[in-house]
DNA sequence: CAGCAGGGGGCGC
DNA sequence: CGCCCCCTGCTGA
């Protein structure tokens, strides 16, 4: 739809590096990189060979199976680093973090050129580009909350904040009272912890 | 809110 | 190319 691509000049992708020039003739799709089109081709030929054995749940990559196998088993290897709330899959740890206010003092999404904090992705990227437009490189930066917490260890990365299970000090707590290390704030990996973060 | 699935992108082999 | 991470939308209690 973009534009009348299927005379065959699409077959012919000009050697402009940083442009997404691998473009899906069916949807219009512009992806970075060929294996990004490969798998976004994936979704039109209706091609998923990662099939659930229990259910007729299928999916086109075997990450996305192995998530889903896990409603299967009950396995809950993901646990918030704040309370006691357990999940099978790491989406829901960054739901119940970021969009929830169980734990309103933790931000995962915290300025490097200002105290701005927030949760939400799309607000971050905002701030990034409005109030920052010395920053060349927002669509980069507002990714990457680092939420993914394994069943014993959570790391969040970007951060030198390790939390283990069952620790009761954070060490992310020394971004409050000690923000004298500024390190390397090159994202939204560090986490600013306000407040009591798990009492509430 | 919690649970679950869909889709894009990065990175290392 | 396989694997993992990240962000989002939908649904139901
Ligand atoms: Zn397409
Ligand atoms: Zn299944
Ligand atoms: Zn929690
Ligand atoms: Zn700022």
């Amino acid at each position: 739809m973009i534009c009348d691509l299927s005379a065959g000049a699409h077959l012919f992708f000009p050697p402009v590096p940083g442009e997404k020039s691998f473009l899906c003739d069916l949807c219009g799709f512009a992806g970075g990189t060929r294996h990004a089109l490969t798998k976004h081709r994936r979704q039109h030929t209706g091609e998923k060979p990662f099939k659930c054995q229990l259910c007729s749940f299928a999916s086109t990559t075997q990450s996305h199976l192995t998530r889903h196998r896990r409603v299967h088993t009950g396995e809950k290897p993901y646990h918030c680093p704040w309370c006691h709330y357990r999940s099978n899959c790491a989406e829901n740890i960054r739901k119940h973090i970021l969009h929830t206010g169980k734990h309103e003092g933790v931000k995962m999404y915290n300025c490097p050129k200002c105290e701005y904090g927030t949760n939400a992705p799309m607000d971050f990227r905002n701030h990034l580009k409005e109030l920052h437009p010395d920053l060349e490189n927002p669509d980069l930066a507002y990714l990457h909350a680092g939420i993914v917490s394994k069943s014993f260890e959570c790391r969040l990365k970007g951060q030198g904040a390790t939390f283990v299970k069952a620790e009761a000090t954070f060490a992310a707590e020394e971004g409050l009272a000690g923000p004298g290390s500024p390190g390397r704030s090159g994202g939204a990996g560090r986490a600013a912890v306000h407040h009591h973060p798990g009492l509430r």
